[in-house]
Order: structure tokens, then C-alpha cells, then sequence
DNA sequence: TTGTAGGCGTTATCAA
DNA sequence: TTGATAACGCCTACAA
């Protein structure tokens, strides 16, 4: 890696024109330009792959899909020049044809989630060693954007799909139904998933939290989180693990949009504001509980003697914090890859024997309960 | 979004049979399955939109793709058919016949990035709206997976490329260049781009942070990073504005592989021990900042009296530890949507007047220096 | 400005 | 087990 150093004086006309004199671009057109090595040379075909092996073209199709169709020598062959060619199946001419693309989409709903992006790289994992592409999109928590994006796929003819969440909306489940792929929800135990499902129950995870606060002695305790979406589920089952461990539930805050650290802070002001016996907190995820975490400590209060705070999400950082978050959570990375296996095995034609996986909810205790 | 609460015990036969039961999956051949809506029907195609219009399927294309050398009138009665049918182009059909595909390959050296990939979602809201789709792919700092992918492209017929970070390898660089496609490269200022850059000097990085170590009157200064790659250029930089202001590095604490908060902490830790007169530490991420500001607290010490330290990257979590982290870094979302107006542009056929573009370094400063 | 003809590269179908 | 033929849906090239 070079680097000129020159941010600071933004490049010149004269800059430019240097840079691209000593590296011309190719033209659009696909021409050879001067100075570019003639690699851009068109990628072998299908046609010639069957010409050096001296067999028609469908067969070498078949070498490539259906193996155990062509006779053991020839498939060799054929596979040997394909090797050394580098051949490589034009995807939109698979696609156009067999309505069968490599592509499997998957849509998470926030990038920026570090447990989202975990599930896609434990799928991707999975996937990609088998020749497909992970087409990641992200829907932002919108179901307009959700909708976009999933009539999208009916051109688009992914391989399957997959999504770090559920899908509510009848229409888009239908949609993805009606495109006969197989269809992965996670994140959440539906009664009903659209096809196939590796998920946990977010009305346990709250009933767990009451649970282990019940376990650790708190009696009097709080909840944030937002009211819509997995928050209320997690809401919800924390009320009942509360009911049933005789825990009383003095403040339920809620907050809205895409939750952050600030909102966690404030919410935990508020609530000690408003109901100052509040002796542990359950936070529906680990960024409010760790916006929790540091205004308890701004506030010199000892963490977990004066105040208990139980995040979920298994979030990295919050490990880091002191006294250390304790957080309910699942191992994202490998609900991720038991969803592409169980995607995979649907897309070679096989019916995985169990279409609906639940992943364990585990909690890690650290200092914050 | 039901929740069963179920995921303790994990779901009996007979739940999933009863779900089989309930929602039947379509079968795989496309043919309708009884309960399942006949929406599956085939999507529209040009032909059918033509036949609507009254006009040949070229000139729907053409509607479509050059509107503007359609007549008017039949211009609109096209598109409001297209409107209210949804149809959609085959972006496979559209991709073999043409070449021209609407995916935009983007690739990230590692999802678990905050602004990497803020980068590309700055990218995607530039893009998507425009009709281009991304297809996000992780390359994990791995040439070998790099030039996998890289291959892959040459099928893949994308519109454009774009890396958060340059490309090294010769080959694959050929390689891009024969795709005869907008290319553009980030989050570093090399001579010799590839062909489009949106990037800032990782050199000036270290040497401001020399810089604002001077202005602070620090004079005994350390460094931790990666001795490869950025880590490389922003010990360089570092090195030169130490020389420049007459700051003394007493040590340079270099970190392998992908950087963590622990890693932070430890270097810190091993640095004061070996060189306890150090008053500030230039770290070469904020992963490592974080930690190693974890590690100087949780050592009693006060910042920035007792140690500055300074992390690159504007990294969001780190702006609320206290005593907050100063930071040097650039807007990465803003970095994404300029690199993503430059490839449409460039997608449009048009030059940019200015290929290569500098984003501004910034130094948000907080507590600890 | 619009239309006709044909082909992009692959695979489904049917025949041998 | 292999091959000939045609078609997937769209857009380039050329003609009108």
C-alpha cells in the first residue's frame, strides 16, 4: 500500500492527469487499451470447455450439475479442463435458463448489528464454500423497505433467502412463498414461519431475566426496552417470569426507533428519577444496557450492590466494561451457520428432517447482577 | 410477530406437523399447491407490457433504458403500465444480453466494522434509489479470498466495485482493470489507484495525532497498532510529526491480526511496565484505543493527566466511555455517498472531472488527551 | 422515432 | 449415457 501522504492538499488537475496517464483505463466498450495486458480477453465459454474435451456442451452441463450423469472418465476430463481453463458458468445465462441462481439473499435488519452481521457470517460460511453468494441487504427496521426489497427478489431469483428476523407483514409472506425457494426466519420462535426458522424465544429470554434476578435476590426491578417488535416479546416474558417469582416491576420504560447508548443513559436517569428502590434493571439490548451501565457508574453508584443490570445480546464490548455486563443471549454466529446448513440441504432437494430449530438461550454472568 | 415461548423444549414431531399442516410449502416445481394463493403466477414480462402499450417490446426497453429517445406520449402510457403491472426487467436476461448488470459488488475487509460498514450503507443510499443493488461480500483481510472473489466478478457482470480499502496484489489488479467497469477503492491515499479512489492519507493521520500531542504539551509518546497495512502508514506519519515537533516515542507496541478491545488492554499494560514515563499513546484504531483507556482506568490512572490517549476512527461506543475518547478519523457514511455518486456517474457514462477524491481527516477531541 | 431479426450462454426436453 | 434442438427474456445492430 502507497500512500503520497497528500490528503491534505487535495490532488490537483495535474495530479490527475499523471495518475491517469500512467494507468489509462480500459474503455468502456471492452477494446483493448494500450498498456492493459490483454487478460481482459473474453472468459472461456461452456462451448469451449465441450470442444477441448470433444463432447457437446449440455454434457459438460451436466459434469458441472449432475455429476453422477456422465460416464466416470469423461466427467474427469471435463472437469480437469475446467480447472485449468478456469472456467467459470456464466451465473445470468444459469439463471436466465434454469431459473436456479447462486445467489442466496439475505437481509438483515441493521447493519450495524454486530450480532446480525455474526448470523450472516456464520451463514456465508456455510454457504460459500458450496459456490454460492451471499447477497446481503439490509431493510433498516422499514417494512416499506422490507416490502421494496422482497418483490425485488421475485427478478432477482436467489437460490433462497434468508432474514435475521420474521415476517410479519402477510403480503411479503406470501410474496416469498409464492417464489418457491427456501425461506430461513430467525431471531424469534413464530408459530407459524414462512418455511424454515433457527430461532430462540424472546418472551423466554425476559422470563429468564426475571428469573435470574429472582435467583440473585433483587425484588424490585425495572425493565427498558422498546415496545414494538422483539422488545415487547422480551417485555412480555419478562412480566410473567416476574409475576411467577413474586418480583415487582416498578417502571417499564420505553424507547423508540433504532436504541443507543444515549437512550440506555437516559432511560436509566428516568427511572432512578422516578422510582429510586429500583434495585436491578433488564434491558432489552445490550447497547441500552451499556448506556445503563456507564450512567450508573456517572453516577458512583456500585454495580451490581446498588443497581443490577442484565443486557441482551452477548455483546463483545459490554464484556469489556467494568464490572462487566451480564447479558442473556444466543451464539449469533452459529444460529447463522445452522441456517445455512439447513438452507443448503433444502436447496440440493433434501427436506431437512426438523424445518424448525430452536437455538439455546444462554446467559453470561459477569459483574453488572 | 407471534411468540410461542416454546424454545425450552425444542419442537416435538408433532408441532412440526402440525405447522407442515397449517402452511403447506409450495412445491418446488412452481405449480400451484393447494391453500397457497395463486400469486406464484409468472411476473409480467416486456412482451405482455408491449402488447398493454401497443407498441414493440424495444420500445418498452427503451422506455425503460434511454427514455428519452421515446416519444413522449408513448413514453408515459409505457411507464404507468410498468407502474401499476410491478413489472420488473429480468436483471438476468438484462445482464446476459447486455453485459450491463444492476448489481454493485462492494467489499469490506471485515463486517464486524463500524464504518466500514457505515461506508457502505452511505454507498447503498446513493445507489438504491437509482436501481442498483449491493452485493455486499467480506473479504477478512485475506488475499486469497480477495482474489476468489475478485474472479468471481468476471461472471458476476456487477455495474461497478467498490473496496473500503485499495487493492495491493498486481494481479488483481489486472484483473479489475480488464472488467472494463467503474472501479473505485477507499480508505487510503495510494499514487496509483486503480481507477477511482474516495480516500484520506493514513500517513497524515499519525502525523496529526503528533500534532495534537505537541499542541498538548505531551512530550514522552507511544504507539500501538498493526505493523502491516494502514496500522504501517499511521506509525509512519506518527513517526515523522514525532521527528517534526520534537516529541520522543518511547515506545511502538505493535499488535498482529484483527485488533480487539483485549488486545488494547494488554499493550497498554505491557508498554507501562516497560516504559512507565510515557504520556500519551497514539493507538491506530479505536478497538485498541478503548482497551487500552479501559486498561489505564481500571490501573487507577486519570486521563489525560496521568496518560492522553488518542484512537483513530470516530468510533461511536468510544464517545461515551469516560472520560470519552479523542479520536482522529473521517466521516465513513459521507466517505461511502461520494463514492457512491462517483460510480454513478461513471455507470452514467460521464467522467468525473476529478477521479480521485480526499476526505477530510477530523480530530474530535474528548476527555482522554 | 420505431420495428425486425437475432443472439447473449446456458440448460430443459426429448430423442437416440 | 449422450446429443440435438429450442427456449429462457432482454437488448444490440441494423433497417425502415
Amino acid at each position: 500500500m502507497s500512500d503520497t501522504g497528500a490528503a491534505k492538499r487535495p490532488p490537483t488537475i495535474d495530479d490527475v492527469l499523471r495518475l491517469r496517464a500512467a494507468e489509462p483505463l480500459p474503455s468502456r466498450d471492452g477494446n483493448p487499451v494500450e498498456g492493459v495486458p490483454r487478460d481482459g480477453a473474453a472468459p472461456p465459454r461452456i462451448v469451449e470447455i465441450a470442444r477441448l474435451a470433444g463432447v457437446s456442451p449440455i454434457t459438460v452441463s451436466r459434469a458441472l450439475r449432475h455429476p453422477e450423469k456422465v460416464a466416470e472418465a469423461k466427467r474427469r476430463k471435463i472437469l480437469e479442463i475446467v480447472e485449468r481453463t478456469g472456467y467459470a458458468t456464466n451465473p445470468h445465462a444459469r439463471a436466465l435458463r434454469s431459473g436456479q441462481s447462486n445467489i442466496v439473499a439475505a437481509f438483515v435488519s441493521n447493519l450495524q448489528s454486530e450480532q446480525f452481521c455474526l448470523a450472516v457470517q456464520g451463514c456465508g460460511e456455510v454457504l460459500e464454500p458450496q459456490g454460492y453468494q451471499l447477497m446481503i441487504g439490509q431493510t433498516s427496521y422499514s417494512y416499506a423497505k422490507e416490502t421494496t426489497m422482497i418483490q425485488s427478489l421475485r427478478e432477482m431469483r436467489p437460490a433462497a433467502v434468508m432474514f435475521t428476523g420474521v415476517i410479519e407483514i402477510e403480503e411479503n409472506r406470501r410474496a416469498l412463498r409464492a417464489l418457491g425457494i427456501p425461506i430461513m426466519e430467525t431471531w424469534a420462535y413464530p408459530r407459524d414461519p414462512i418455511d424454515m426458522l433457527v430461532g430462540f424465544s424472546n418472551i423466554d429470554s425476559g422470563r429468564q431475566a426475571a428469573e435470574h434476578f429472582a435467583e440473585r435476590g433483587y425484588r424490585r426491578v425495572g425493565f427498558i426496552g422498546r415496545r414494538s417488535g422483539r422488545g415487547a416479546l422480551r417485555l412480555t416474558g419478562f412480566r410473567e417470569g416476574a409475576r411467577a417469582a413474586g418480583l415487582d416491576i416498578v417502571a417499564e420504560l420505553s424507547v423508540d426507533g433504532v436504541s443507543s447508548m444515549v437512550d440506555g443513559r437516559r432511560a436509566l436517569g428516568d427511572l432512578l428519577s422516578r422510582n429510586a428502590a429500583v434495585e436491578a434493571v433488564f434491558c432489552a439490548n445490550d447497547l441500552l444496557a451499556t448506556g445503563a451501565l456507564l450512567e450508573a457508574r456517572r453516577l458512583g453508584m456500585r454495580l451490581p450492590d446498588d443497581i443490577a443490570i442484565l443486557g441482551f445480546g452477548h455483546n463483545d464490548v459490554a464484556e469489556e466494561l467494568p464490572p462487566g455486563l451480564t447479558t442473556i443471549g444466543i451464539d449469533s454466529r452459529d444460529l447463522g451457520r445452522q441456517a445455512g446448513s439447513m438452507i443448503l440441504q433444502r436447496m440440493r432437494g433434501e427436506m431437512p428432517s426438523e424445518p424448525i430449530c430452536a437455538v439455546e438461550l444462554t446467559l453470561t454472568r459477569r459483574g453488572s447482577s
